[in-house]
This record gives C-alpha cells, sequence and structure tokens, in this order.
DNA sequence: GTAAATACTGACAGCGCTGTCACCCCGTGA
DNA sequence: TCACGGGGTGACAGCGCTGTCAGTATTTAC
C-alpha cells in the first residue's frame, strides 16, 4: 500500500495541492467549506506529510534536539534525569509534531566544539535544548551560537542572559530545606558541596547559607565539605563529617547521588539515620525512594522545565524570533525516612 | 554561510553530481583518482549530505526506531535500561551515519497498535528496535510487523521466531549464579520470580532451577516467591522468605529492583547482609553498585545488545532482505558485597 | 588487430512538499 | 459604470539528492 501524497489528496478533495498545504499547515485564507473538504478527503486516505520532502521544500526540519552530559561514561548515574528530559521534550513534540535528537556527548572529549556541530549540521534542528551542566560551559554555549540555531539553557547557573533559560528556583528552595531542618531542632546543620563546574548546584550552597541565616544558626565552615557530585564523594565527605569532634546531626548534600554516599558512610559507621543523623539530598534521583532509609530531598522538575523549553524553541521557530529571557519552574520538597528531629 | 550543496562539490572537483553521489555512498565503478578528487573538494567545502533529500530521493529514512516501554511511567526505575539501550542504538547509527528515534510507549494504554502505527508512518524507519517486555508482547509485535517495517526485539523470552532476535543467556548466567550462591555453602537458595509477562525475567527462573540441579540441591516450592520486578514485590517477597521457620540463606531475585527491596526487607528486620543473609539480583541497575551493602548481580550486555540489534538492521536495509534468525550475547556474573559464605 | 565485455561517468527525471506569484471573483467606493 | 482591493485559489518552480539509463573510456578475449 503505497502511500497517500498530497497530489491523492487534493484529486479526492477536488482541489489543488497548494490548497492541501494551506489545510495541513493550517495557515489562513482557505474558506471553511473547501477546508472541510480536504479534512475529509486526509481523512479518507490516511495522508501524513512526508516529513522529508516537508523539510527539503521548507529549508527546515521539525526537529528538536537535545544535548547532554554523555551518562553512560559515569556508570549511569544520572540516567533518570536524562529520561525525564527526554519525557519532557517529547511531550512538547508530540503535540507540536516535532521530532526529537538526542544527543549525549562526552564533554571530556577536546573535541566537543566540533562534534556538536557536526551534529546541528546533520540534523538541522530547529532548536537545541542544551542540559546542565553543558548549560553553563561557555565553550559549549558558544560553539552552539555559532551555528545560529536557536537554544535554551536548561538550568544554567547564571540567569537571564541571551539565550533564553530554564531553570528552577535552586536557591531559594536549598534555603526551604535547610529552614525544615532547621524547624527539626537541628543546630548544626553541614553542607557538602557539588561539583564546582555545576553552577546550578552551586547555588544551593547559597541557598543553604540563605537558610541559615533565616533560621538564625551560626555558619561553621568545619561544617562545609567539598563533593564532586559522586556517590564516592559524598560518602567520604559523610565520613568525615561523621568523625568531627562535634559532628553535625544534620547533612544537606548538594545532591542525592552524594547523599546516598553519606547513608552508605552511616551506616559504616552505625551512625543511625534519621534517629542520630538527618540526611538530605537534591534532585529526587529514583535512587532517593530505594535507599534504606528512603532520602529526603528536594524534586526537581526536571521533565516540566524540558517541556517548557522544548515549547519556547516551538513557538520561536514559528515566530521566526529567537527566545531571549528566562523563566524559573518552582522545586518543591519531598520529606521522606531520612529526616527526622534534632537527637536529645 | 550558505550550506554547500551537491552541486558545489561537483563544481569544484570537476565531475558530475552523481559521481559525487557515488563517493558520498561508498558506491563502486569510481576511478581511485575521481574519488580523490571528489574527496578533497568535500573536504574543502565541509561538505554534508542533507539526509531529508536523501530521505526524499532514496525513498528511505535512515532512520532506526527504538521502541522501549515508557520509563517515566513506572516512577523510572528503569531508566538505566533506556539509557543503556539508546547507548547501544546510537553507537551503531554513528558508524552508520544513521539517525535514532525514540519512542517510550505505554503499553498499559489500550491504543499502543495505532500509536506505534503512527510513529512508523511518520518517521518511517529503515528498522524497529523492540525492547523487552514489548518485544514479547504478541499485539504489539504484530502492529510492527504489519507496517512490514524490519524489526529486531531485544532479549524476547522466546527464542528463534520470524523477527530477528537478540538475547543473552539468561538461563545458563542464572543457573551459574545460583551455582555460585551453592559453592559458598548455601543450601537453602530462594528465588523471587519476576513479572509473569516478562518472558526473559521468566528464563531466570528456569535457570534458578537448572542451578539447582547442577548443584544437587532438592527444590522446595516454600522457597519460592511472587513479584513483580518492583522495589516493593521485592521488599514483600524478602520479608516473607526471612520469616519462615526455616528462612532461606541466600535470595535470587530475578531482577536487581526486586533484590534491592529485599535488601530493604532484610535492614529493617535485623537481618545482617551478608552475614546472614546473602542477596543476589539481575541487571546491574546503577543503584546496584551504591545500595548498602553493593549488590551482587548478572550484569546485562544491554548496550551491547542493542548495538548488534541496531547493525543487523542496517546491514538489512543495506541488503534489502529482512533480517531473519537469533543472537545471543553473553552476560557476566559481578560479584560485590551482598554475598558471601552460607552462616553457620 | 578487432569485437565484445566491462569500467566508469553524466544527463535527466523525479521524490513530495512549500514558497512565490499570478489569477479570479466578489464587494466597495467614486 | 468602472477601477480598486483583498480573500481565496492554483500553476509552477524549485529544495538537494538518488535511480535509471544512455553514453564514453578502457580492458579483455580471441
Amino acid at each position: 500500500m503505497p502511500r497517500a501524497t498530497i497530489d491523492d489528496v487534493a484529486e479526492l478533495a477536488g482541489v489543488s495541492i497548494k490548497t492541501v498545504s494551506r489545510v495541513v499547515n493550517k495557515e489562513p485564507n482557505v474558506r471553511d467549506v473547501t477546508r472541510a473538504k480536504v479534512e475529509k478527503a486526509i481523512a479518507r486516505l490516511n495522508y501524513r506529510p512526508n516529513p522529508s520532502a516537508r523539510n527539503l521544500a521548507s529549508q527546515r526540519a521539525r526537529v528538536i534536539a537535545l544535548i547532554y552530559d554523555d551518562p553512560s561514561a559515569y556508570e549511569i548515574p544520572s540516567a533518570g534525569y536524562v529520561i525525564r528530559m527526554q519525557t519532557g521534550v517529547l511531550a512538547a513534540c508530540r503535540t507540536a509534531d516535532y521530532r526529537l535528537v538526542i544527543h549525549p556527548c562526552n564533554y571530556g572529549s577536546g573535541r566537543i566544539e566540533a562534534e556538536l556541530e557536526a551534529l546541528i549540521e546533520h540534523a538541522r534542528p530547529q532548536g537545541v535544548v542544551l542540559a546542565a551542566p553543558l548549560s553553563n560551559m561557555p565553550r559549549v554555549v558558544r560553539a552552539i551560537a555559532a551555528t545560529g540555531t536557536p537554544m535554551v539553557r536548561l538550568s544554567p547557573g547564571t540567569q537571564g542572559g541571551k539565550p533564553y533559560s530554564v531553570a528552577t528556583n535552586d536557591r531559594e528552595i536549598s534555603a526551604a530545606m535547610t529552614c525544615y531542618l532547621a524547624s527539626l531542632g537541628h543546630r548544626r546543620i553541614a553542607f557538602i558541596k557539588g561539583h564546582p563546574g555545576h553552577k546550578a548546584v552551586a547555588n544551593r550552597y547559597l541557598g543553604y547559607l540563605d537558610g541559615l541565616e533565616q533560621s538564625g544558626l551560626r555558619f561553621a565552615g568545619s561544617l562545609v565539605e567539598n563533593g564532586d557530585n559522586s556517590f564516592g564523594s559524598g560518602e567520604a565527605a559523610g565520613s568525615r563529617l561523621m568523625k568531627l569532634k562535634h559532628p553535625p546531626t544534620a547533612i544537606f548534600a548538594a545532591n542525592d547521588d552524594m547523599a546516598a554516599g553519606v547513608i552508605r558512610a552511616a551506616t559504616l559507621l552505625g551512625v543511625k539515620v534519621p534517629g542520630r543523623l538527618s540526611v538530605a539530598g537534591c534532585d529526587d534521583i529514583s535512587l532517593a525512594g530505594q535507599l534504606c532509609p528512603t532520602l529526603t530531598t528536594i524534586r526537581q522538575p526536571l521533565s516540566a522545565m524540558a517541556e517548557r523549553a522544548a515549547l519556547v524553541l516551538i513557538a520561536a521557530a514559528n515566530k521566526g524570533a529567537p527566545p531571549q529571557g528566562a523563566e524559573v519552574v518552582p522545586a518543591t520538597i519531598k520529606i521522606r525516612e531520612s529526616t527526622g528531629p534534632a537527637p536529645g
């Protein structure tokens, strides 16, 4: 069964192919009766425009590219993020009849600019969604901008700026988490910082400081440890914190992987969670709900953010103007088992 | 900078566009000197064929579709699988200059056939990689087959058959895991079965039985529990097993999520792992390396399987014959902390 | 040396759609 | 009555490539 083409539809409806094209593309200047005739013919023939022909003729591909840091390069701790972003972009694509091209890339490799350029030359997407931490790497942003492709950055640490960005309220929600811990009676709340290259994660540290202040707690440098977003670094940092002379009663880690590491360290040291130590993370990775105890964390609206990003790009493509500005999708705190009243 | 087209290359090289086309597509019957001239021109102009034009003219899209069960529908326990499959297919696509279209779909929705048909009509892929458990749902397989698109099934429970399949040696490796547990001195080895709809997981149960026999152990019905592949079902099943009058000293779960549930149940019941109870899983999800204790499991060569599947499809597309047959990529056992010598 | 086979190359007609522009028809205002 | 304007429609030329087929070099066979 050879697929119906626009000519078949035109013939059946008794109009020219151009009119069919107008109907399909929802262009104005078609009488209602004509439109109805064409739509009936389309339905009868189960016609679907050939995307290749469309792209070729219109010189633009109905494609959104999603570019992210290759999760398989790191033993896949972040598979969940990627899936959620994909889900969001796919949702946007579905409604607008766009397609998604995914591109995991390894920013360790020096050739990332060339790689991205090749990708964009090849797929010629209408827009690019650039995920963190790539979204705040000037090299990467510049390489994409150089191709002239509209782009939306996801969770760049620095707000605003030229390329549109969609972020979450990392700082505010981290402050809220800190206040929540304080409200449970914790006075010594430690923080484990994330990878220095990841600006959005860095904002969480600022939120922690805000939260301390809002709760009237004093900052103590000894209660701040450095991590690199990995499970192992969290375990090490947690271990150091618990061996302090005056150990914290709560540890807030800048991401869930590190928080999970803290819980492991606590288990190994025989420190009860949350009896003796409360642990909070950030991101709500799937692991968070399956740890023992399950992890109190901040749920990032990653899928919603990605969907917004794609919608903005699609709208921009229709209007012809590159997207500019920024928007914020709020995160929420998810209280689970790993946090409880301060001991004593 | 308008992109170079095939005409530009032809002009620069002093040949016809057809000859350029031959070089680009690695067709035979081009003299080496001519080929060299053309390749030089391509490099000079940084020429990349326009995929839309190619697809339109050749009536076939250089696209592989990857269809899997939507992980976001289930709180994303399986994000890691999906990422690994994507990685594998992408690797194959990269070498052959194909593109990947991903399609998570919810098989709970009754309209799955229509959805897949629409996808295939739209993307018109050269081939479809169908992931488990979709790969052994007759409805789904039939719907795709009806479109005439070549397909490779990943890990269908039943081997062979018409559509090509790529599987792993679930049964043999599960037997090996069982033998490994027996070799540690365990005599009462329990098994938690997976979701009944998931045939590949069902094979693991058969492997368990094989392993018992090979190790000279007696089968006990009381040591087999039913799960549904979820963390929660594993926790419940593990809890029941540990409360038995003669509890097992080792539990082998048909997947990692359930094994993680067992570890949680053990922690809650105060049963030391691996001191009092050894736990083994299957799949090597990212969680496996981060549990406390880390989980001994079977590492599925998911990425390699997906890559093979895509390569088979691409080869078939070039040859024109639909792929038939089956192949097996072996899994490996990954020993971590959760298994140890039997107590006493 | 010649005929036949083979290697190589190019002209050209689409693939199915969109953009441009010309056209027709009608209602308005002078 | 006629020029004018704009909504509605269609003819037609590509978009950049591949498939077909014809045509021209270059071997090979005898």
